[in-house]
DNA sequence: ACCTCATATCAAAAAGATTTGATGTATGGT
DNA sequence: ACCATACATCAAATCTTTTTGATATGAGGT
């Protein structure tokens, strides 16, 4: 139970960061190695090999080493697993209670 | 664009602190006040009281006033939003490229 | 072997989030 | 009107994350 919130909060840390959201933004039209990432962002070396880590992480992205560079991708089974836990987080369990009794 | 990047941050940060993930759990088995909720944590009132308003903030928890109690609830909107964020912040362009052409 | 380029790691500083305790506000009971 | 209860807000202390600059690693090229 406190793994999976562990897990959680791994995942979706990586989602709260507007640096990072530009870097998924930029993986969404394909493979991308970190100096062309780098190009049309703000940040400096170390700053994006930092958020890459983060991302690569969390899942939701993963990294294909090949000579000097790291190509980095959007990963199909770290958005199911997000998605699959986002949703297991915020679904009331079926025999849920619509109201509190805590006032009568 | 910025803008939709702020909002995610907003509602992905609801999900990344322990104490929030477990007052979810909580209220997935049906609509609570904060002294139910505080009960089963280790948190001050102010601390659960913040804690509630980056939730609410989200969208992902509603509230409804009943005399002196607070209720929360699950929001089934705020889900639906969250859940139709994270796909299109993960999902690829349909005319993505497979292969960084940074190499050749 | 040496040099350069691409990236990773480290440590210190800066920025941001969370906790804590005190105080404020609104509601309902007497 | 006064008091107690349930929360919300505030400010200071603490903890975490992010940024920054320096240094390390590892792959090629010469």
């Amino acid at each position: 139970m406190s793994d999976k919130r562990v897990e959680a909060a791994r995942i979706f840390k990586a989602l709260c960061d507007p640096t990072r959201l530009a870097v998924l933004d930029q993986l969404r039209s394909g493979e991308k190695c970190a100096c062309v990432i780098q190009e049309e962002l703000f940040v400096g070396q170390s700053g994006l090999s930092y958020h890459m880590k983060v991302l690569c992480d969390s899942g939701l992205v993963t990294s294909r080493q090949e000579g000097k560079w790291t190509h980095y991708s959007l990963s199909s089974s770290g958005q199911e697993k997000a998605m699959a836990l986002l949703e297991a987080l915020t679904t009331p369990e079926p025999e849920a209670i619509p109201n509190c009794a805590c006032s009568s």
